[in-house]
DNA sequence: GTAAAAATATACCAATCGGTATATTTTTAC
DNA sequence: GTAAAAATATACCGATTGGTATATTTTTAC
């Protein structure tokens, strides 16, 4: 088991500054909030990951993959697509709260940050938000197929509609202090899967 | 016309360094970035401004102006609730290049910055937010006393769908450089507001 | 237990950060 | 045109930035 130590060490410093960067910013992280919140010295630091932006990177990946995790296990719980789609919205509404103390969504807080200056950040956001798109509206896709959704619907416009609609709640409830207001945007998006996706038979 | 002058190159330098500030962030628009874009010393620029916080936020308020100046004129140019809305809408779509080569939606950049560890900034964001909210609302409102819109709308709830649509569609088409995105979203909102507000008699 | 290797700490580096005191230049008022 | 005032430039400050070379400690393998 060689390694082994370093692997661990590694894990507990991207557990402990994952939030730290979603919630401050890459370029707002200093090494010195680093270096306290894991009570090691920049040596380890450095010696664990060589830089700033590797650390940087693989938070990011950390933070991105509870969102792509809670996905995964919502696509396997679910099998028909009307029940995918309620069943991500579920999610989402119950780790609000946990997404929110952790800093918010980290594929709007890099794509922010990143957006004009930051290239290599940007198309790691990008990559992150293609694959969002792609499994909505792959879901949507087989549920035409399966006959559960409306074959008239525009399958990769209504992902981004979707995906649209949860990323500007949550920038609404964080700056307003009110997660009323995102779960009300949940309901109504329920809301237009029943009544716009759905066949009613 | 004493202090003449003063005001002119605030004025300049507020328009030469909003776009740099809307685009690379609070924290990450140096002193120097702001010296070389204007072509004037650190002591031009304090003596003008007083400190960096106070010139972003003349920043900040320069940027947002414009989008409240395009919603006054809105809401000056149609008559009917309906007319508001779809008309906003269509404002929001002219301008998107414009916004998007300007770094942004303002108050997502600094709504997302600023939230976990600035608070100055994260007020200024949020009284920006509910601002519009509640101008949305009121429209919205108005549409039901005069009988354009139905009546079991729950106007703020409507009005933070919509906001939230046109944030996230900013997120996405920002993020993965995909302008048309937006302009669909944009349409289904439109969409919504003929379908599932109008009243059709 | 011991030697090699791996991981961490220490002490440093140049560069840059925001900010300021003061000197110089430009503008204003008469 | 000249003196006062306003605006700008220069030269500096201490603090902090990300990063590194090297010394020390800890872990691993035998």
């Amino acid at each position: 088991m060689t390694f082994a130590k370093s692997e661990r060490t590694k894990k507990r410093i991207i557990e402990t500054v994952a939030p730290i960067f979603n919630k401050k910013g890459y370029q707002s992280t200093a090494l010195s909030d680093i270096t306290s919140a894991t009570g090691l010295t920049k040596g380890a630091i450095y010696g664990n990951f060589g830089n700033k932006e590797n650390l940087a990177e693989a938070c990011f990946n950390h933070n991105v993959k509870f969102l792509q995790k809670g996905l995964q296990i919502t696509w396997a719980a679910n099998p028909s697509s009307i029940g995918k789609l309620i069943g991500l919205l579920n999610f989402y509404h119950q780790n609000f709260e946990t997404v929110a103390n952790n800093g918010g969504c980290p594929l709007m807080n890099v794509a922010v940050e990143a957006d004009d200056f930051y290239p290599f950040f940007k198309e790691k956001a990008k990559k992150i938000l293609m694959n969002w798109q792609s499994e909505i509206a792959s879901v949507i896709k087989e549920g035409q197929k399966s006959g559960e959704i409306k074959p008239e619907v525009d399958a990769t416009n209504y992902a981004n509609f979707y995906i649209a609609a949860i990323e500007g709640g949550i920038l609404i409830a964080k700056t307003a202090n009110d997660p009323a207001s995102f779960f009300n945007i949940i309901e109504n998006l329920k809301s237009l899967v029943n009544h716009q996706l759905k066949i009613t038979t």
